[in-house]
RNA sequence: CGGGAUGUAGCGCAGUCCGGUAGCGCACCUGCUUUGGGAGCAGGGGGUCCCAGGUUCGAAUCCUGGUAUCCCGACCA
């Protein structure tokens, strides 16, 4: 799916992988234009300044900034290759954006006069860079893909409404087309974005036990408005900031999808996502009349939008081809031989559960698109039922450990609300709050690691 | 940047301690036989053994210096 890059940390992203990424662009982007937002485009590069106006935000991400300071190379005159360029020397460096709030809200700035330019709902499918010291394929790469959606409004309550509906997209996507189920919450002062208000997150659970985060949706305040000077005349002819969100998800999506339902064979793929949804192979080579069948399958299925591959390769044998098309995720596979064609049916294998039927070809098409359905839901329901075996109520300090140790997963305990005691158990036990999930009930209770009261549950766990 | 390891065929590795013609598995090429769960047999191609220096009749192997990558930590979508 992926190969190493010959730079450190990056990715190269095989088609099979890159078409699972498409998939889920168009089913978010289809989302994003539902909800009101149009796509642009702004640069790669920002003037290293930009960064420095918004205190919080460069001190977030100053520590893993790419810096373009020369333009031009030259030939080494001690040996054959090519060295920097001294007399090239940029006048101001560039960052190699690692978000794009800055260069956006400086054009916002040129944007907005009125409360009638406002909202822009606007959101980027880009890549950026963020030069971590540790990398994971997927999870966390040097350069990754992603849209990053940066809206400005009149009002607070408008910012925070978009901040909210957006965060309600990224758990539908997430459930619907991923089959993963998430929770809705909010950050920590301490997981907050580096530049935001409030940070409001999806966070799903890996068969390993350990959380992903796997969306994060902004309330930015006025705090990139201040930083760049983006005002606006209100109806009550006052000069006002104005108010902002910022909020993405990333090729990181791609790894948790992996980490979320595949198994030893390899890939499960969720058939909503799946770059191919039906496989036919011919058993036990492409013979005409076995082809001439598969043909006819495929259009039935294609008719009613499913995307099928029938397998014309005369090199490789079925078990081979068995052993491949499971590995890449392919939801359903129907082999089709003589002894099939004979009997008037097709063995049917879901990538899923990997069990075998037979089916009459008759009706074959209704069948799989049954079945399709079925393994989308099934996906989710296997995940979900793993997802809540895996948060633990715990009331003391013994039990957190001894959860995390043992059993991983979500711990919903109780928390003093204070940045030291969070930072205290993360030295600890290298848990983090993951969430305070939106629908915590009030609940009084106890810290479990200072015993101070606290009000609600928040979620710890082990994190990618 | 701290701790640990590793660089040998496209990929995965053995060989290094104890110096003596460069090996194995997979992949690749040719042929025959196979073909309903990752085929078998036979033959074949492919290497600056990370780089530089040193020791030696002789270095993948020993010594010195460099370099690259990976794992664990601090950082994070």
């Amino acid at each position: 799916m992926a190969d190493e890059s010959p730079v450190r940390g990056c990715m190269v992203i095989r088609p099979h992988g890159f078409a699972i990424w498409e998939n889920m662009r168009d089913a978010l982007d289809a989302m994003f234009k539902q909800t009101g937002h149009v796509n642009a485009y702004f640069p790669l590069f920002i003037p290293k300044s930009f960064l420095s106006k918004e205190a919080a935000h460069v001190e977030g991400f100053a520590k893993e900034c790419a810096v373009v300071t020369h333009y031009r190379l030259k030939n080494d005159p001690n040996g054959g290759g090519v060295i920097v360029d001294p007399e090239a020397k940029l006048e101001e460096e560039l960052i190699v954006r690692p978000t794009s709030e800055t260069i956006i809200w400086n054009t916002y700035r040129e944007w907005v006069q009125s409360y009638r330019d406002l909202p822009i709902l606007l959101n980027q499918w880009a890549n950026v860079v963020r030069w971590e010291m540790r990398t994971r394929p997927f999870l966390r790469t040097t350069e990754f893909l992603w849209q990053e959606g940066h809206t400005a409004h009149a009002s607070k309550e408008e910012a925070m409404d978009e901040t909210l509906k957006i965060l309600e997209v990224y758990a539908h996507f997430a459930e619907e087309y991923m089959a993963m189920p998430v929770i809705k919450g909010v950050k920590t002062a301490n997981e907050r974005f580096a530049g935001a208000d409030e940070t409001f997150c999806i966070e799903a659970l890996m068969q390993d036990g350990k959380a992903l985060q796997a969306g994060t949706s902004h309330f930015l305040g006025q705090n990139f408005a201040k930083a760049f000077d983006v005002l606006f005349l209100n109806k009550e002819n006052q000069q006002e900031y104005v108010w902002a969100t910022s909020w993405g998800v990333s090729t990181r999506l791609i790894g948790g999808l992996i980490m979320t339902h595949s198994d030893d064979e390899g890939l499960v793929l969720p058939p909503k996502l799946a770059p191919i949804q039906v496989v036919i192979v011919p058993i036990p080579k492409p013979a005409p009349e076995l082809m001439r069948v598969a043909a006819q399958i495929a259009d039935e299925l294609r008719a009613k939008g499913i995307s099928v591959k029938v397998d014309d390769d005369d090199q490789n044998r079925p078990g081979f081809k068995f052993a491949e098309y499971e590995m890449i995720g392919v939801p359903v596979r129907l082999g089709l031989g003589q002894r099939d064609l004979d009997a008037g049916q097709v063995e049917v294998a879901r990538r899923d559960t990997r069990e075998k039927t037979n089916a009459p070809l008759a009706g074959i098409a209704d069948y799989v698109v049954q079945l399709l359905d079925d393994i989308q839901r099934n996906l989710f329901e296997r995940a979900k039922q793993f997802r809540d075996e895996h948060i633990t109520r715990v009331d003391t300090w013994e039990e957190f450990e001894h959860t995390l140790e043992h059993k991983g997963g979500f711990i919903s305990a109780h928390w003093d609300g204070d940045t030291a005691t969070e930072l205290e158990i993360k030295e600890l036990t290298k848990a983090t709050i993951r969430c305070i999930p939106l629908d915590a009930p009030e609940e009084a209770g106890k810290c479990i690691r200072t015993g101070k009261p606290s009000s609600r549950r928040v979620l710890f766990a082990r994190a990618y």
